[in-house]
DNA sequence: TTCTGGCGTCACGGGACCGTGAGGGGCCTC
DNA sequence: GAGGCCCCTCACGGTCCCGTGACGCCAGAA
């Protein structure tokens, strides 16, 4: 499926990079692609806007700190970690933090340390106005309310739907009950029935669904609703 | 002012405290208030919202990790930054890190790579759904495009009213021209009049303002706004 | 078969939000 | 003092958003 979250790991180090993208994919789950230099770590970044994104400091083609700010020109909104192994740490790291970089791990590091580190900052990221999450074709921005689809199209969510599929993506796979949606998008003491909300979900399907009668994305089950990722 | 970012200190260290309070104030720029222990931390930073929290691992009445879920218990958003002197890192970083912190920084360390981190968090905070500003009298959180006044009153504001508030929060006590103003809030080529400008202003102000015939906050300038922090 | 409950479809009306028009006051310049 | 400019005040109408009512479809139970 692709829901996973997709960490992009920018280090010249082949066998590093092995042994992070086999951790990050088999023990924790995520999506993991690396890339052996800054270019093709642009490259990756543009096409698999990943979540969250591990930079070495000395890269074959360039700097880790002109690639951060690079990145960062590029629209990467998403935290990004610098590695490094360089001796004289505090003037780097400094460096590193000005150069749009959101954390610095000295090498040699525990790899349960760094994914503390990635955990820490995905978390803080989630209630960010960059945050964007991946539904199907779409880029969804809650923030913005805003879904893009592959050919750049822009489509407009009201209040309300925005935060219907944040909350059927914040749960994943997982069926949502009526009443559950309601309590969490309107609030603790809805007084609207669960037919408001379904009058919701039909017109957020005529935004979202190319065929809305045979609905692909946002998926009817007995008691609620769940979100095909 | 009251609008310096403020910076919390708990520790139990007095002459770190100290140095730390006398760096942050004199040469950031910062407010900086501190606690010598948790209890007094909490009522702190409920009293005083920081913008950031610097938090010691040993308290005398509790530990750090405890103190940290607790503060964020206590509804506290914004970026723990934890101290450690102790020897076995990487454990308690990993525990610092999932007990809410989103940074652990090891003693001794530089004050220049502290304020860096502190920094880092800061900026990143700034586009969160959680960032809140202090507005004269009100707390302003502008994802939520809600005003809370001190008696706990919530004043709604609109989409524009909001985007207006948030850029004069950021340009401080700077005057903001009419025509920048236009630009930030309806787009590059937004093709309303300054007119349009005016009347959301004029109806920001009855909203804010206990007198909108004198304005005390939305202070007009020649050629365009400022608020008064 | 008929009935019933769950859900989809669509139209209607009210309210919020926003842009604009009209008018007025204050200040400066001629 | 007349005119012009900047800005405030307030009302009007259009558009969007949302809740609700009315109706229809389908499946399972009676």
């Amino acid at each position: 499926m692709s829901r996973e979250t997709t960490i992009l790991i920018i280090d010249d180090d082949a066998e590093l990079r092995q042994a992070l993208i086999e951790q990050f994919e088999l023990e924790e789950g995520f999506d993991a692609i690396a890339a052996a230099d800054a270019a093709a770590g642009f490259a990756a970044a543009a096409e698999h806007r990943p979540a969250a994104v591990v930079l070495d400091v000395s890269l074959p083609d360039m700097d880790g700190f002109e690639a951060c700010k690079q990145l960062r020109d590029q629209g990467v909104k998403a935290p990004i970690i610098m590695l490094t192994g360089a001796a004289q740490e505090e003037e780097q790291q400094v460096q590193g933090l000005d150069a749009g970089a959101n954390d610095y791990v000295l090498k040699p590091f525990k790899f349960s340390v760094l994914l503390a580190r990635i955990r820490a900052h995905l978390r803080s990221h989630e209630a960010s106005e960059d945050a964007v999450y991946r539904i199907g074709p779409y880029e969804f921005r809650p923030a913005l309310r805003l879904l893009v689809d592959p050919s750049d199209k822009k489509v407009r969510l009201t209040d309300k739907e925005a935060s219907i599929l944040r909350y059927l993506y914040r749960s994943g796979e997982k069926p949502v009950g009526r009443e559950e949606l309601l309590r969490e998008v309107w609030g603790y003491n809805a007084n609207v029935t669960t037919h408001t909300l379904e009058t919701h979900i039909y017109r957020l399907r005529q935004k979202i669904e190319p065929d809305a009668q045979s609905p692909k994305l946002l998926i009817t089950e007995t008691g609620g609703y769940r979100l095909q990722v």
